[in-house]
RNA sequence: GCGGCAUUGGCGUAAUUGGUAGCCGCGCCAGACUUAGGAUCUGGUGAAGAAAUUCGUGUAGGUUCGAGUCCUAUAUGCCGCACCA
């Protein structure tokens, strides 16, 4: 009987959903894991080959783990909010949700398919109201908590309320506190919560009508559609991520993540250790801060520099300089975030004012400058134009002295950045080592009070609000000007029904539109805007959340996705803790990886999740790359721009240069060879089209070769390659594999179809070994096959090296290819389970015909211990023609004899037959290689 | 500029983690069965050489009895950050 896979996989999808295999419980008395891939956003365009590769992966690890006698939670959801659901909405001038609802059915079907081990009824969409009830409900919390800078953790913040009561502030007494009127209380204490209200510069994009968070804003343009980006400064949302820049830093040495990931996010928070100092401004009470790592330079300080969004800058600017700093900041403003980029040539201007350098008491001139930022320490710095290489282009441009600062250093055509060398001209600094300069300039900062020790971070607050429709509403209501958050048991605070649902350039939201928003305060209801003269009645904030914000808890729903009385259940999450294994892209890794770790913190601080960090270990799994097909068209004399030429001649003399290639649909090119037919049916213009085929013939059934190159998979290539139709043509279970045997999951690679006919070759040969099942005794030979295939490709999987499992399975296929006894199919069937599960269960049940089991009765370490104890210890190790095991010899033992003792070892014997080894390896570690 | 990762046959890759390269698959070659085959099966396939053998993991050094693997330079490619003081 033929390998009828869809049967199979139809079968086994359908037993497994009848019987609910995938249903997972909170309560076990088995151990826990949490296996968990990031949940896609539902687009337009549906799956292609390249996006199940993470899925698959942790599919395997989650069905060996479940082998191994573990209660796995292994869900999958939809980030069903955000840009791209609407833009793909707006494009097709439907509703978002209408086009939502679709692309996750789809994605469902698509998915189901290819036999995923999902819990589906944990199932989450961050766009449904009992999901993003949830986020409000955190958005409120961070509102309602400040973050203690002492006990580094989020408290309520009615704590803080109390000690302004009691003790008031550095900025005010506890009697100034009572004084103040409510709205200035709230205006205080907003400068404290985690959540907060502010003006701030932000990155907005005109075209997408809202605001981006910084990373979703790459060289001045955004992310998503690539628009340009300017900075305005607006009333917006923000998430103080920043105070938690410390703990996300350390944070890092404690997970399992890669080197390459963790090393992004310490860059992304950036943190640097140096000192504040104050400079004062000569012949006036003003004096500024400063920020610089390097405080052992302060002798060699020439000017200062101030960002020309500094608040330092109306301040010190005098007036006969005016005019002219003001036609610079004016210059300033034109400039996009993009145009600084690109061009980066020194400008800058004179402010008139003097500032006093602290040590040198020296008078120094104070420029504005756009190459100091705004945003970044305090907006100011000290030049120190000899070791600082922007500083040394700003003085040459200007003509500012150069003091050189360190003993060595030739300063007369560029600066000497590095931090290393003797001091000079630098007072008591002189004659020490940098680094033991700065810890001596510190302590001289500290003692005098010009100044104080500080480490900066460039992790900036994540800028929270979106004037877009398709997104969570604030649960944010404004009273007298100030905003206030609805009770949590009033939550979810619904999206409402608009007429016009397209942002705006000016920055209007969409919600502007709705007719029912305001808020019905004694009600505690959302009622019609049109009563807000009522004075009950409140407006309500009319800014949505960004992408991230509901894909920031998203875990810990799924622990627990049916309470309605909190995110996850205190049982839920005492149980699973956190996840174990997250699997995803690495280009999360200044975005989302960065909010869910902030957010997990928040909640961790108070007391509500058991970890501090979310993800204890995490895999970047490799992008699938297109692998594109081109046609050539004739282009030279007499063309008719319906003659293709096969790439194998398009070299000739003959061709060369007038072909031109073209984009042809991959799949209807089979191995690199075109099929005619379907060619000429696939799009009008080729109805006619004629060929010259590899051979050089024109007629008749020749074979046209495409060429091919490695592209970004996408629809304009002709190289998307569907799931769907890799299942239909070869089975969920040759798909499975073959995207694991591509090669190494957390490497980038082009998808290439021509290589699967060999995985599926091998699943088919295996079917017909299990075609007649006896009961004979299986010799050592055989034994010794399954043995080595359990311990490798056990080992495999706890290393995530699934690409070469497969060839482990191929390799024992072979040798037992002749072989159909059930105590050897029996344990294969039960390896391959993770790898090809419908297949699997199919074999199992031909072994077990009586049984009504899944397979995943049949635990793993049962199958390990009655095979792999046997297989490493009584027999060595055969791998690529050598065999390798480990031999005590005497010390003095001479060459000679111990290839005699290799040679009569009882673990030699069963690969020699009697017949002499090619040669004998002894190494000094006592291991043995034998070349047969 | 700073940081991370990679570089092995015609191609994707493997090498039990420092043990004497190229497993497995694709492709290609030959054979078998076929009216036919984008089917199936069998054998071969790093390079040079008639052969024994020799040379071979981007390049150049080093450590080691032994290096694809570790160290130091260097080149190329991909990714991240970037006027961050």
């Amino acid at each position: 009987m033929d390998y009828n896979f869809s049967e199979i996989e139809q079968k086994w999808q359908a037993y497994w959903s009848n019987h609910n295999t995938y249903k997972v419980d909170n309560h076990s008395t088995k151990p826990h894991f949490y296996v968990l891939d990031m949940f896609p956003y539902p687009s337009g365009a549906g799956l292609h080959v390249g996006h199940p590769l993470g899925y698959i992966a942790s599919d395997i690890y989650s069905r060996y783990k479940r082998l191994q006698g573990f209660n796995v939670l292994h869900p999958m959801g939809f980030d069903a909010y955000g840009l791209p659901a609407e833009q793909y909405a707006i494009q097709t001038g439907q509703h978002p949700l209408k086009t939502t609802n679709e692309n996750v059915a789809r994605y469902i079907a698509q998915l189901s398919k290819i036999g995923f081990s999902y819990d589906w009824d944990r199932m989450v969409r961050t766009c449904d109201p009992d999901f993003y009830r949830w986020t409000q409900w955190a958005f409120g919390r961070m509102f309602h908590s400040y973050y203690d800078a002492e006990r580094q953790q989020a408290r309520p913040i009615t704590e803080l309320i109390e000690r302004f009561e009691n003790e008031g502030s550095d900025r005010f007494s506890s009697n100034e506190w009572k004084q103040m009127t409510e709205k200035e209380q709230q205006t205080v204490l907003m400068d404290y919560r985690i959540a907060y209200l502010a003006d701030t510069k932000v990155n907005w994009c005109p075209k997408l009508g809202t605001v981006l968070a910084n990373d979703e804003v790459s060289e001045g343009l955004s992310v998503r559609g690539g628009y340009p980006v300017e900075q305005r400064v607006m009333r917006q949302w923000s998430l103080r991520v920043s105070a938690y820049a410390q703990r996300l830093l350390e944070g890092l040495d404690r997970i399992d993540w890669s080197d390459s990931i963790k090393e992004t996010q310490r860059n992304w928070i950036g943190r640097s250790e140096g000192a504040e100092m104050q400079f004062k401004i000569a012949d006036s009470n003003l004096e500024f801060t400063i920020f610089t790592t390097r405080c052992d330079t302060v002798f060699g300080v020439t000017f200062m520099v101030l960002a020309p969004e500094s608040d330092y800058v109306k301040q010190v600017v005098t007036p006969e300089q005016q005019p002219a700093v003001d036609e610079y900041l004016k210059w300033v403003k034109t400039r996009t975030e993009r145009d600084r980029i690109a061009d980066r040539r020194v400008t800058g201007v004179f402010s008139g004012a003097y500032a006093i350098n602290p040590l040198t008491q020296q008078k120094i001139p104070v420029y504005i400058s756009d190459y100091v930022l705004a945003g970044y320490g305090t907006g100011a710095i000290m030049a120190v134009p000899a070791h600082d290489s922007r500083d040394y282009a700003f003085a040459r441009h200007f003509n500012l002295p150069i003091i050189p600062l360190i003993e060595g250093a030739d300063v007369s055509e560029q600066s000497f950045d590095a931090k290393e060398g003797i001091m000079m001209n630098s007072g008591f600094l002189n004659g020490l080592e940098v680094k033991d300069a700065i810890r001596k300039m510190k302590e001289y900062i500290e003692e005098t009070g010009i100044g104080r020790v500080k480490v900066n971070y460039r992790l900036r607050d994540a800028i929270f609000s979106r004037q877009r429709y398709w997104g969570e509403p604030f649960p944010v209501y404004y009273k007298d000007g100030m905003p206030y958050i609805i009770p949590e048991d009033c939550l979810p605070l619904e999206l409402p029904e608009v007429k016009e649902f397209r942002p705006t350039e000016t920055g209007e939201p969409p919600l502007g539109h709705a007719d029912l928003w305001a808020w019905d305060e004694p009600n505690r209801k959302v009622v019609s805007k049109a009563l807000i003269d009522d004075k009950t009645i409140f407006p309500l904030e009319l800014c949505t959340m960004p992408g991230f914000a509901g894909s920031s808890a998203y875990y810990l729903r799924y622990m627990d996705n049916h309470n309605d009385q909190a995110l996850v259940g205190r049982q839920a999450c005492d149980y699973w803790q956190q996840v174990d294994l997250y699997l995803g892209g690495s280009e999360h890794a200044t975005g989302h990886l960065i909010y869910a770790r902030f957010w997990n913190k928040f909640l961790f601080d108070l007391g509500l999740v058991n970890k501090d960090e979310p993800f204890k270990k995490l895999i970047n799994q490799g992008m699938i790359q297109g692998r594109s097909n081109f046609v050539y068209r004739y282009i030279g004399e007499g063309a008719t721009g319906n003659l293709f030429i096969s790439q194998n001649l398009i070299e000739q003399p003959e061709y060369k240069g007038k072909v031109q290639p073209i984009h042809v649909n991959v799949n209807i090119v089979h191995n690199d060879l075109l099929d005619i037919e379907a060619f000429r049916e696939w799009l009008p213009e080729y109805k006619d089209a004629s060929f010259v085929f590899a051979d050089g013939s024109t007629d008749g059934q020749g074979e046209y070769r495409c060429g091919w190159a490695i592209e970004k998979m996408s629809k304009s290539m002709w190289n998307v390659v569907n799931p769907d139709d890799i299942v239909a043509r070869y089975g969920a279970d040759t798909l499975r594999l073959y995207e694991m045997f591509l090669g190494p999951l957390e490497m980038s690679k082009p998808w290439d179809t021509n290589g699967i006919d060999g995985v599926h070759r091998f699943l088919r040969k295996l079917w017909n070994q299990y075609e007649q099942i006896c009961d004979d005794e299986p010799t050592a030979d055989e034994l010794r096959s399954l043995h080595k295939l359990i311990k490798k490709v056990t080992w495999d999987i706890e290393h995530f090296s699934f690409n070469t499992s497969i060839p482990a399975f191929m390799i024992a296929q072979s040798e037992l290819q002749k072989c159909s006894k059930r105590a050897i199919l029996e344990p294969i069937a039960i390896l391959l389970a993770p790898f090809a599960p419908h297949l699997a269960e199919e074999m199992f049940h031909r072994c077990q015909p009586a049984s009504g089991d899944t397979i995943f009765d049949a635990a793993w370490p049962e199958l390990c211990e009655r095979y792999l104890e046997e297989s490493t210890v009584k027999y060595p190790v055969q791998f690529n023609g050598k065999v390798r095991f480990t031999m005590e010899f005497p010390k003095d033992a001479t060459r000679e004899a111990i290839e005699q003792a290799v040679l009569t070892a009882p673990q030699s014997a069963p690969f020699l037959n009697g017949q002499s080894p090619k040669k004998v390896i002894v190494v000094p570690g006592r291991i043995v290689n034998i070349v047969l």
